[in-house]
DNA sequence: CGCCAGGACTACT
DNA sequence: AGTAGTCATGGC
């Protein structure tokens, strides 16, 4: 089936600016791929495979548009219920807007942000592996690693407008290679020729395909990422902490953007810059003291204020001068 | 060549 | 509880 249809204004609250919500470098899911002036990516409503198109004008009251395409009947308001869902468009920003503004040192963000949201992941397991893999990381590798782990691991749909993978089992990835050829065994020419053998580092996951390998083994015994849905706050973080991989930051990116926790203040370089420079005069502050800092003053709205400070203190030229 | 990328882990005090 | 060294890989 193929459907078409719209979300109206009145149907989420304030602004939307889709491709700069896709584009912020949320370690949620890769950015979805652009085709003229639609976005567009595999999700999966009621587990049946969908290949979604969006697009709206950025800000603006025009409604946004979607096309969705799959084999299997899926009700139409369950796609949009996901949509929804995955771009944070029952976040109330008019809300948090009067809440950053009540800071003098947030209210900036405000205008370079607007129309930000949360970007929210397709399921649990893709948000763990995708944010362990952008732990010391680039965002431009990050995205190619994950889109080559779904390349060679995933299963493989194919729609009119072009193929997609969904993103591997936790079995999948437990189960794959590390490194079954190295440059010893075969020599770096053979090695470039044959980029397509499937193992973990030829998806340049680097270091990090030991962590994959371990998480997948254990989201499947000692570990229910379900279970952590009903958990507090707190309680989910010392969960989540016990998966290998995940540290302070990349736990509470997976509470964030997995599991919606909108009081996680995921700490990273540039947070603890920035925050040191508004709040702290400057001064050398730890990681754990920073976190605390972000939950105690920010609330519910720690994650929102950390994607807007992140985005703020990356892009703004503002930091720059204090990058020492 | 060296340094950094939305850090985590280990091995030390 | 706090602190250096190390970890793949690619871009600049």
């Amino acid at each position: 089936m193929k459907t078409r249809f719209k979300i109206e204004t009145p149907e989420f609250k304030g602004p939307f600016d889709i491709e700069l919500t896709i584009g912020s470098g949320q370690t949620s899911q890769p950015a979805w791929q652009k085709n003229g002036k639609y976005f567009q990516e595999l999700v999966f409503v009621d587990n049946k495979p969908c290949l979604v198109k969006i697009a709206h004008k950025p800000n603006s009251d025009d409604p946004i548009d979607i096309i969705a395409e799959s084999k299997e009947d899926i009700e139409k308001e369950h796609i949009k219920a996901r949509i929804m869902e995955i771009f944070g468009l029952n976040d109330d920003l008019p809300k948090l807007y009067d809440f950053l503004r009540n800071d003098p040192n947030l209210e900036p963000t405000i205008d370079f942000c607007k129309g930000l949201r949360l970007f929210k992941a397709n399921n649990l397991f893709e948000s763990v592996i995708c944010s362990i893999t952008s732990a010391h990381n680039s965002i431009r590798q990050w995205n190619k690693a994950i889109n080559l782990l779904k390349e060679k691991f995933g299963d493989k749909y194919k729609f009119s407008s072009g193929t997609f993978y969904s993103f591997p089992s936790p079995q999948v990835l437990a189960n794959a290679p590390e490194h079954e050829f190295d440059e010893e065994e075969c020599g770096p020419e053979l090695l470039k020729t044959r980029a397509s053998w499937k193992d973990l580092r030829s998806c340049r996951v680097g270091y990090r395909s030991k962590y994959i390998i371990k998480a997948s083994e254990m989201v499947q015994s000692e570990i229910d990422l379900q279970k952590i849905n009903q958990m507090d706050y707190e309680t989910a973080f010392d969960t989540i902490l016990k998966i290998p991989g995940v540290g302070p930051k990349v736990g509470d990116c997976i509470l964030l953007y997995g599991y919606g926790f909108g009081k996680a203040f995921p700490v990273d370089i540039w947070i603890s810059r920035i925050v040191a420079k508004l709040y702290f005069d400057g001064k050398n502050v730890s990681n754990p003291k920073m976190r605390k800092f972000g939950i105690e003053r920010f609330g519910n709205y720690a994650g929102y204020t950390q994607l807007y400070l992140f985005h703020y203190a990356r892009k703004s030229g503002l930091m720059k001068t204090l990058k020492k």
